[in-house]
DNA sequence: CAAATGAAATCATATATATGAATTAAAATC
DNA sequence: GATTTTAATTCATATATATGATTTCATTTG
C-alpha cells in the first residue's frame, strides 16, 4: 500500500508546477479532488518546511527548497556528470545548439543545453518538460524503447498540432519511428518550433535500454546542408556516452 | 499540526539531495530516525511516482520528476523573470558575473547567473546553496534582514573557514555586517573561493524586506581597480529591480 | 561457503491522519 | 455598508497509517 499523505504532498507538487502564477486552497482541493481541510493540513505542513509559499495574494506557490532539490536530482544522474564533456564536443564540432533529456514518465525533460555562439531560438531548457511525440529527442524515446512500452504510451498519447507540421497521425508517427529505428536517430522537421530542426540519437545504459537521449538543433536550412556529417558525429558521440555509462551491446 | 509522512517526504528529498550517490533505506532510515518498515513503506510510494529511483546498486536516489518542479519553483518567483533583463544590462555595463540569490531558511539559493565571455572559475550555479557568512550575497542577507532574524541565524551558524580569508570571528562578521548596512551593499574578497571577489546589494520586496541580494563577481585585481563603477551600477540595478516587484520604501 | 548485512514483506495494534460539519474570515456584489 | 458568496480554518471522531517484531530472500564479506 502506498502512502496517502506522501502521494497527495507529491501530487500538491505536480500542480503546482503546472501553475506558477499559484492556486488557492481551493483550487488545489478541487483540481486533486481532495478535501479542503486535508489540503490545508498538507499546505500548512509544506509551507513551515519552505516546500511551498503563499505569495501576495495568499495563493499557495513551490517554494525555495525546492530548487536545489531538483538541481540535486539532476545531478544525480549519472548520465549528467558523464555526458555533458561528450556534448561540449560534439556541440564544438558540429557548430550547433545540444540537447540531453531523459524520460519521466510520459514526458521527456531536458538535463542539457550546450551552446554555441552562433545561438538559436528556442523554448527548450534544462528542467522543462516537453511532449514525447513533436520531438526529436522525444521520439528517440518511442522508437528506441521496448515494444509494449512505446504503444502503453501512444495509446495515452493525444496528438496535438504544435507547428503546422507536428505529426497528429499515429499511423504516420510509427512508420516515422519504424524508419528511425532502422537509422539509428530520429529527425525532427520543425514540428516543435518553426525554423527548427533536429537530429536526435538515443543513449543506452548498463541495463542495455535507452536511458537518455541527445540531439543536435539548429535552424533547418543551416542543419540541412551538413546533415551527413551530424549525424555521424551526433552517433559517435551517443556511442561514446553509452559506453561511459555501463552499457556494453 | 504538521502531517508527519508528509514532513518525512520532505525529510527524505533533503537527505537525499545530499547524498547524490545514493543511500540505502537503512541508511535513510538511521539519518532520520525513523523505523525501517516506514522508511520502506515511504520510499515505495515516492519510487512509484518517479520522485526517487534505485541505482544500479538499489540505492535510493531522487528521481526525475523532482527536476522540472524545481525548475518551476525557481520561475514562480517573481524575482526571477522581473530581475533577468536588469541582470544582463548590469553584466553588459560592468563585464562580469552577475549573480542572484534567495534566502533558503540558514542558506543561500542561487537562482541566476549571468556569464560574460571573459568568464571566471565558480562554483556557484543556479539551484546551488551556499552558507551566508562567506559570501557576498549571503552577508548581504545577514546585514539587511531584521536584527532579531540576523541573531538568530548567526547564533546557530557555525564559521567554518572555507579560504584563507574566510571570517571566522563572530565579532569580526558582526562589525562588517554594520559596515555593510551603512555603505547599502557587501563585500566578498576571497572569502569562498580564492582569487574571488565579489560586490552583493540587497533587494527589497513589497513587504519592504529584503527578498533576494544580487551580485557582481571576478577576479580581484579586475575589480578592484573599477570598484566605483561597479557599487554605482548594482545599486542602481538594485534600486531598479526592487521598485520593479513592489517596493515603494 | 558460512556469516553478516541489508532489502522486502507481513502482521496486529497503537497512533496519527483524514474527514465532514461547523465556524470564521475575506471578498465580491448590491 | 449590508448581504451574499467564497475561501480558510477548526474540531471531534471514524479511518488510515506507522510501528516493532518477525520472516524471507538476496547480496556482500570474510
Amino acid at each position: 500500500m502506498s502512502v496517502k499523505s506522501a502521494k497527495r504532498v507529491l501530487e500538491i507538487f505536480e500542480v503546482l508546477s503546472h501553475y506558477q502564477q499559484g492556486l488557492t486552497i481551493k483550487e488545489i482541493s478541487v483540481k486533486l479532488e481532495m478535501p479542503q481541510s486535508s489540503t490545508f493540513n498538507l499546505l500548512r505542513t509544506l509551507k513551515e518546511e519552505g516546500y511551498v509559499r503563499q505569495d501576495l495574494q495568499k495563493k499557495y506557490r513551490l517554494g525555495e527548497k525546492l530548487i536545489p532539490i531538483g538541481t540535486s536530482a539532476m545531478e544525480s544522474l549519472d548520465i549528467y556528470s558523464i555526458g555533458l564533456p561528450y556534448l561540449q564536443r560534439l556541440m564544438e564540432s558540429v557548430q550547433e545548439t545540444i540537447f540531453m533529456a531523459v524520460l519521466s514518465e510520459d514526458e521527456l525533460v531536458y538535463i542539457a543545453k550546450i551552446d554555441t555562439n552562433r545561438s538559436i531560438r528556442t523554448t527548450a531548457q534544462p528542467g522543462y518538460r516537453k511532449p514525447l511525440y513533436c520531438t526529436g529527442l522525444g521520439k528517440t524515446f518511442l522508437a528506441f524503447m521496448a515494444e509494449d512500452n512505446k504503444n502503453q504510451l501512444l495509446n495515452q498519447m493525444e496528438l496535438k498540432p504544435i507547428t503546422a507540421r507536428t505529426v497528429i497521425e499515429r499511423n504516420e508517427l510509427e512508420k516515422q519511428l519504424k524508419l528511425f529505428q532502422k537509422l539509428g536517430y530520429s529527425i525532427d522537421d520543425e514540428e516543435n518550433e518553426e525554423g527548427l530542426y533536429c537530429l536526435a540519437a538515443p543513449i543506452y545504459g548498463s541495463n542495455q535500454g535507452i536511458t537518455a537521449a541527445i540531439s543536435v538543433a539548429g535552424p533547418k536550412q543551416r542543419m540541412q546542408v551538413r546533415t551527413e556529417m551530424i549525424i555521424e558525429e551526433l552517433k559517435k558521440t551517443a556511442r561514446h556516452i553509452s559506453k561511459g555509462i555501463g552499457y556494453s551491446g
